[in-house]
DNA sequence: CTTTTTAATTTAAACGTTTAAAATAAAAAA
DNA sequence: TTTTTTATTTTAAACGTTTAAATTAAAAAG
């Protein structure tokens, strides 16, 4: 670590070190010339302003700790790659707090964040666990704000894929392609959920009947033997789509010839030949970004208003005509 | 930001605040009443110690520098997510800093880091353009380490996948399936491996032919229709495993039916039932477990080697005897 | 050549800690 | 009681910056 301070360039020329402080930012105050021999000795000496330093005088960190739960799903990575663009782009630095979802773990990153005094906090998701912890620092003064999935009502500030509109994309679509008989699930998970919402409210828009739900092998089962067998299904997630796909396989049914079938997020596999699922996209990158704005926002005291991305359609194989 | 000091703490007690200081830290030489005191003090003003004041005055900023350049690809995440919980366990914290892949991102980050003074700087790979800069930083003080990928010769200390061994235990699994003809390599890149020469080495060591290479469609259809038409295909990686499915596919050829492969580094993908592959495993895990700890060594003035984490066959349903 | 104005530089305090060294208080020994 | 030893606390400097205020030097005005 170089140990080159002001001090050492001030001696080397013979003047103050608070000279030296102002020639390097350029401050008109000091004569040109000097400013010109300051620089060139700050180059020669391998001078590297010490942040701690700095931020300890400005109380400014120019570091904003991430709070994610798991990297190793691409939903997270895109994220925080979005995010972290745009904190460089600004910037700031990420200083990271990896976190198994338990309340030790947060506890601990949210400690150490403080410790550092981090200008603000960026989640990428926020639980029961967390939620009275952050809307406490929230509100002590370090700018918090959640992106993606929320549980529950809360005083701090979001940018959410809005699934709501999902939900009514998805619907639009398999209408639009003369879809009656659509039914929205999963396999393996009990989960209402707003995209569910979106669903029924773009089926009475459409004059589509209301989604049936299944959320299992043997309500799918049901719903394929019943007279209002689907025509069109709408899975919950992308990897839920693909475990029905498995499903249907196992039955004999083919996709979209049989039945037509789309899910949310659009995840890397199933742009895949083998699956060519349609799917409503979450803008993963929009929505860091804008979190990450917001936040900014928030730093330099500006008010800030929640936002909600609109997800894309992407249309693949996956959905046909009736 | 809390804005509670140690001297506001010492004005509440009224002691001097290097009383304060030694018994937060529970210092014998404060009695044992008084650290009593001090300690419920600073639960009451809710203190929390200003790390920026602790590192500029230990010179020790208990934070590394992570520098990966595409989070969106699993590999890195993992790597990052296993550094990161590796650095968590040992009190520090990670400054990340995300790269496209250009010399002027870089140059920016790293900038970042010296300023920050972190400890040490950890990077999941080594491409020329950052390579003399990150050597400098190395040899004036800050340790590096970098993990995965390394592209050439160089002084900073690595943690990096065994490919050799990996092409070795490629080439055995299928000698021992009873494959004699085993073809190398993918449709689109001309890239040369120390995997291959695993390949070639396990080769001579099983009897089995030195594996023909291939690296694009017209090699492979080559190679197909010659009388050494292989009965096992050894991709560059699980992506490039893929592609050759799909090609294979298109000649009705099946897999493992009419010809066994397998491919590196398990992604997600090839383990859903479409691929179903036999690979070779890196421990992403692992690597930037060493790599972390590593880095940690070196902060603390230990002696370090390189290291090679050897991968690890996982045998699915692509391979099969001939 | 003073005096005033302006330009350039320096002083000194502050940011919030740590920690030697000095000072004080309390206890033990003489 | 006085002296020595030990326990406890305080002083003060340091970490490397920033910046208001004071100082000094130079230029302009009288």
């Amino acid at each position: 670590m170089s140990k080159v301070t002001l001090k050492d360039i001030a001696r080397d020329l013979n003047i103050s070190y608070a000279t030296v402080s102002f020639a390097l930012k350029d401050d008109p105050r000091i004569a040109a010339k000097t400013r010109a021999l300051v620089h060139k000795a700050a180059k020669k000496h391998n001078y590297i302003p010490n942040h701690l330093a700095q931020a300890l005088q400005s109380r400014k960190s120019m570091m904003v700790g991430c709070l994610v739960a798991d990297l190793t799903t691409s939903y997270v990575s895109e994220l925080l790659q979005s995010i972290g663009e745009t904190a460089s782009a600004n910037n700031y630095s990420i200083l990271l707090g990896l976190v198994k979802n338990s309340e030790q773990y947060i506890d601990a990153q949210l400690k150490a964040f403080c410790e550092k005094r981090v200008d603000g906090i960026i989640t990428s998701w926020l639980v029961p666990s967390c939620r009275n912890r952050l809307s406490e620092i929230n509100s002590s003064g370090t700018p918090v704000v959640v992106c993606s999935s929320l549980c529950f009502e809360s005083d701090i500030p979001f940018v959410i894929n809005d699934d709501l509109e999902g939900g009514k994309i998805a619907v639009r679509h398999l209408a639009a392609l003369g879809h009656k008989k659509i039914s929205y699930g999963c396999l393996n998970r009990k989960y209402e959920t707003v995209r569910y919402d979106g669903c029924c409210r773009a089926a009475e828009e459409t004059g589509t009947g209301k989604p049936a739900l299944f959320n299992s092998e043997a309500e799918l089962i049901r719903l394929l033997e019943s007279e209002d067998c689907p025509t069109g299904i709408i899975a919950f997630s992308d990897y839920d789509a693909i475990a029905i796909k498995h499903f249907l396989d196992k039955k004999g049914l083919k996709i979209p010839d049989d039945i037509s079938m789309l899910g949310f997020d659009d995840v890397w596999a199933i742009s895949q030949p083998e699956y060519d699922f349609s799917t409503i996209a979450i803008k993963r990158g929009e929505i860091g970004r804008q979190a990450m704005e917001m936040l900014l926002d928030r730093i330099n005291g500006r008010k800030v208003e929640n936002r909600l991305i609109k997800p894309e359609l992407i249309v693949r194989g996956s959905t046909a005509p009736v």
